[in-house]
DNA sequence: TGCCAGGCCGGGT
DNA sequence: ACCCGGCATGGC
């Protein structure tokens, strides 16, 4: 809570995610996935233009217009089969229908989306938090190394040891775990970088220097 | 200009 | 059970 604090003050609201609908963020959950935003948006835009952003359109889609489509976001041959295997998951099982897959509930629908060929623990849970305003928090590479850099935890901690630590020490409060995912993005794009081994700007500097243990 | 981006899978130890 | 190469475009 403290972090997310500090993190707030400096940045302020982040309002994620951006996007217009809850298949327009699985979509994007997708095409990120080791890829610039702006690239993801461009590709997005790329759907939109054609009114193919839904379901059943990219269900009829062929394989190799929608790979045209999302050339932008790189890793296109193997992100227009995972796009298929998630709407052919939706269309077939849920009708399309996202509310119908969330309506199983938080574990149920994270089991299912799991079973997709190509989505991921940061891709699943992005689509749990910020499509379907679930409780649950998203752990990513900036999440991981922000963490790491501030000495809060070791190299070899896991997604679901990350994930556990923050939702052991905070409220499980879907509109919390959005915008702390969201700065903690934002801070790892501004500060804590692959290079710039130590990052004085960053707001979270004062953690390594106190030897802030708990992430209160 | 080279390194990196809001990962994930599959094959080899 | 880990470890690593492959996937690939555009930003800065």
């Amino acid at each position: 809570m403290e972090i997310y604090k500090s993190l707030y003050t400096y940045f302020g609201p982040q309002n994620w995610w951006p996007a217009d609908t809850p298949f327009e963020v699985c979509v994007g959950a997708i095409l990120t996935q080791n890829a610039n935003w702006k690239n993801v948006k461009r590709a997005i835009e790329n759907l939109k233009k054609e009114n193919l952003l839904d379901p059943f359109k990219i269900y009829k889609l062929s394989l190799e217009k929608l790979t045209q489509l999302i050339k932008p976001t790189g890793f296109y041959n193997v992100k227009a089969k995972r796009l298929k295997n998630f709407v052919k998951f939706l269309v077939e099982k849920y009708q399309g229908e996202l509310d119908a897959l969330f309506s199983k509930g938080l574990y149920e629908a994270r089991k299912e989306l799991f079973s997709i060929k190509g989505l991921g623990k940061e891709t699943v849970d992005s689509i749990l938090l910020y499509a379907g305003n679930f409780p649950i928090f998203i752990v990513d590479a900036y999440t991981y190394r922000i963490l790491n850099r501030h000495l809060l935890i070791p190299e070899e901690t896991t997604y679901d040891e990350i994930q556990a630590l923050f939702m052991e020490n905070l409220p499980h409060d879907p509109k919390l775990f959005n915008e702390f995912h969201a700065l903690l993005v934002a801070c790892g794009k501004n500060f804590c970088k692959k290079k710039e081994p130590l990052c004085n700007l960053c707001p979270l500097n004062y953690l390594h220097t106190t030897k802030h243990v708990i992430l209160e």
